[in-house]
RNA sequence: GCCAGUGUAGCUCAGUGGUAGAGCAACGGUUUUGUAAACCGUCGGUCGUCGGUUCAAUCCCGACCACUGGCUCCA
């Protein structure tokens, strides 16, 4: 099984769907159209149910479908077997789905009498969402209704020809959505489901599923004690790595440390933290303080201490100087017959005018002398990297300065976000960041695209997207820095680099990080997951923030171009996708436990042979472990099965008689007798070339 | 953060309005073995946490915490 093809990326809806053409939807698969009828099905079975609901969306997505709609009754899993029951009636009266079309005024009309996504009209009930919907639709575009039994629904199609069509099908899971994706709008009650041409599909997906669970990271990674979570002590998604999965962490650092040093990378060190000024420079905080942990308050020394204390005295007085005012101001605004003249007013106002800027003036103040004791844990090692290039002179003789890190960073994702290894708090990430020339941008870019399919080489890894981010004009100087000209340079060179390296990419506008274009690599799991393991940046902007300039030929001080890259990600997901990628069957030189030396029975010549070898082994780098219990042989070779150990070596009476092993294989069961010497060597030859 | 579900021993799971059980693991013994589990015994749980209802709560109710499935987000 392993090495098996990965899932192909889904059709499903792209997240904020751009409006899909009438000649879109008409090739939509069978299955799709299976689904996205079961999905009319599903509101039919609803609405006879609970006949208030109110239906937005019902498109077929990856795995099945979905329904959004408003209701009084909350739906839960236990109303599932009501609605599959009603559902089945609708699909046994194996009633057409009928194609009607009308006219924008009709629809407009049975949109407010509650008739759309109804089984009848609902006066004072109007079909709000359908009635958003009609205004979505471009005028010229025909509108058309479907109609099965009592149900009709705003909605382009196509669907099959019958109720009956759709084979089988099954309720999944309820979920809260926003209308339209957006938080601010109306949440809404999702509900889940899967249909299929028939039973046995169904049941084929079923099975599925399990594997899947049964492939899981967080299942095997605790089967295989490769990491812990430990909510109460350490926190939520802070993992911790137990020594079997800082074996693999190691492994992969060892291989990102020898890959980029011999791709003339240097390696830099550098805190977990910084104080305020580092990230408001950089940019990160405005943008995205959501996403850091809180800051720490040091402690103040004491004449800041006493500084800031005359601040805020001085401030108190402001404060009050400037309620005073406007109580003054506020009365005699009241009293009609006021012998406050209007200069008196003025020259009052003009008061308040200059106290109010004292104290913004103090609070300004105030805020630079405790930001300077304010430090944040860091979310990412760019802004520490740029202060090394600033640490030393740079002439262009230097660059490309490629700065290699293993750079832990923590960003507080939010609760509902967490999920295994794969989302975090805490994550080592495989960093660096090239400084190079605008002349040097495109060799650099493409070199860091070659070390992505290197290691994608290593790791058997078939299928991957490259998704090139841009930027959109609308969010210059909001979600991105307001440099139009230098956004459209560096994406060209981008395109250029990817195009020329015929790298199958992806384009995705409004996606950019907010200092430049990325490219993200997307790979799918066995199970069929979609990540995001690789990330590669283009920052032209921060470098500048930060001052940091190389000295050109021509003796001027240019600013370097910043490329962010980051192959394996961060450590943490990439060896969740590996566990998945491999179902825990890591190959030999990723296995946790290599080896593992077993002797058939405890006889005193067999115990010394047996650590011999293992001692043999270990002075090889080989991760080795013995069994020399006096458990029956079956009994252990199960315990090294369970526990996955890559390779076994059987040590009995025969082989040592022979000067042999006996090799059995976690993947590969039995491979009988060999010379201890070759098999030793093989082994460490196997590590040392990463074999898959 | 939002909606829903789940929370019993290290793991997999039973179970009940009268303060809990199995298998595996661990530990101690017996067994001396040729490729997925030899036998006997012992230990192990404030039934996620805190409140409430009740004569009595692991069970019913509420809040919180964590996890799971989604949504939003993901530098």
């Amino acid at each position: 099984m392993e090495n098996q093809d990965p899932t192909p990326p889904a059709a499903a809806p792209a997240p904020n769907p751009e409006r899909k053409t009438l000649d879109d939807r008409a090739k939509m698969t069978e299955l799709e159209r299976i689904r996205h009828s079961c999905a009319h099905v599903l509101a039919t079975a609803i609405l006879r149910l609970w006949p208030d609901a109110q239906f937005a969306y019902g498109p077929p997505v990856e795995n099945g479908f979905y329904y959004d709609l408003e209701c009084s009754h909350r739906i839960s899993p236990e109303d599932f077997a009501k609605l599959e029951e009603e559902m089945k009636k609708e699909i046994k009266a194996n009633n057409v789905f009928e194609k009607l079309t009308v006219t924008r005024e009709q629809a407009i009309a049975d949109a407010q009498s509650g008739r759309l996504g109804g089984l009848a009209e609902r006066p004072g009930n109007a079909s709000k969402f359908k009635l958003d919907l009609l205004k979505n639709i471009p005028e010229g575009e025909p509108i058309s209704y479907f109609k099965n039994g009592d149900f009709i629904d705003l909605c382009a199609g196509p669907h099959v020809m019958r109720t009956g069509n759709i084979g089988a099908f099954k309720l999944t899971t309820v979920a809260a959505a926003y209308y339209k994706g957006d938080e601010k709008g109306p949440q809404l009650q999702r509900i889940y489901g899967t249909a299929f041409k028939n039973k046995t599909a169904l049941e084929e997906w079923l099975k599925l599923q399990e594997e899947a669970k049964r492939r899981d990271h967080r299942k095997i990674g605790a089967e295989m004690n490769l990491f812990a979570f430990d909510a109460d002590f350490t926190g939520p998604g802070l993992p911790l790595w137990l020594p079997k999965g800082g074996a693999i962490l190691e492994e992969l650092e060892k291989l990102a440390k020898e890959t980029e040093f011999q791709a003339g990378y240097v390696r830099v060190k550098t805190p977990h933290l910084a104080r305020e000024k580092m990230y408001t420079t950089s940019g990160h905080l405005p943008y995205y303080a959501e996403s850091m942990f809180p800051p720490m308050q040091m402690k103040l020394e004491p004449e800041q201490e006493t500084r800031v204390l005359n601040l805020q005295r001085r401030l108190e007085v402001v404060h009050e100087a400037n309620s005073t005012i406007e109580q003054v101001i506020a009365d005699q605004r009241r009293k009609k017959n006021s012998n406050f003249s209007s200069e008196n007013l003025e020259q009052v106002q003009s008061e308040l005018g200059s106290y109010k800027s004292e104290a913004s003036t103090l609070n300004a103040d105030i805020e630079t002398l405790l930001s300077g004791n304010r430090y944040y844990l860091k979310a990412m090692n760019c802004p520490h990297h740029h202060r090394i290039f600033a640490a030393e002179p740079r002439s262009y003789r230097d660059l490309p300065l490629r700065l290699a890190e293993y750079g832990t960073c923590y960003r507080y994702e939010q609760s509902g976000e967490l999920f295994g290894l794969m989302r975090v708090r805490s994550m080592n990430m495989n960093d660096a960041h090239i400084y190079c020339t605008p002349e040097q941008f495109a060799d650099e870019f493409r070199a860091v695209n070659e070390m992505y399919l290197k290691y994608f080489k290593i790791f058997g890894l078939g299928k991957y997207q490259m998704r090139f981010s841009t930027s959109a004009p609308e969010g210059l100087g909001k979600k991105y820095v307001n440099e139009p000209e230098l956004w459209k340079q560096t994406e060209d060179m981008v395109r250029k680099v990817l195009v020329e390296s015929g790298i199958n990419f992806v384009e995705v506008a409004n996606e950019a990080a907010f200092y430049g274009p990325k490219i993200d690599v997307q790979v799918w799991s066995a199970i069929g997951r979609e990540f995001t393991i690789a990330t590669n940046q283009v920052d032209f902007a921060v470098p500048a923030k930060f001052g940091l300039t190389y000295r050109d030929r021509d003796n001027t001080d240019k600013t370097p171009l910043c490329i962010h890259r980051a192959p394996l990600g961060t450590h943490e997901r990439f060896i969740g996708f590996l566990i998945e990628h491999y179902a825990g069957n890591f190959p030999l030189w990723l296995a946790p436990d290599q080896v593992r030396v077993i002797t058939l029975g405890d006889d005193a010549p067999l115990l010394a042979a047996g650590k011999a070898l293992v001692h043999e082994l270990r002075q090889n780098f080989v991760r080795v472990t013995g069994d020399f219990t006096n458990e029956p042989i079956k009994a252990k070779i199960a315990n090294a099965e369970h526990a996955r150990v890559h390779t076994m070596l059987v040590l009995g009476p025969r082989d040592l008689e022979a000067g042999n092993v006996s090799v059995r294989l976690h993947t590969g069961g039995p491979q009988g007798a060999k010379p201890t010497a070759q098999v030793v060597a093989d082994i460490v030859q196997s590590i040392k070339e990463r074999r898959a």
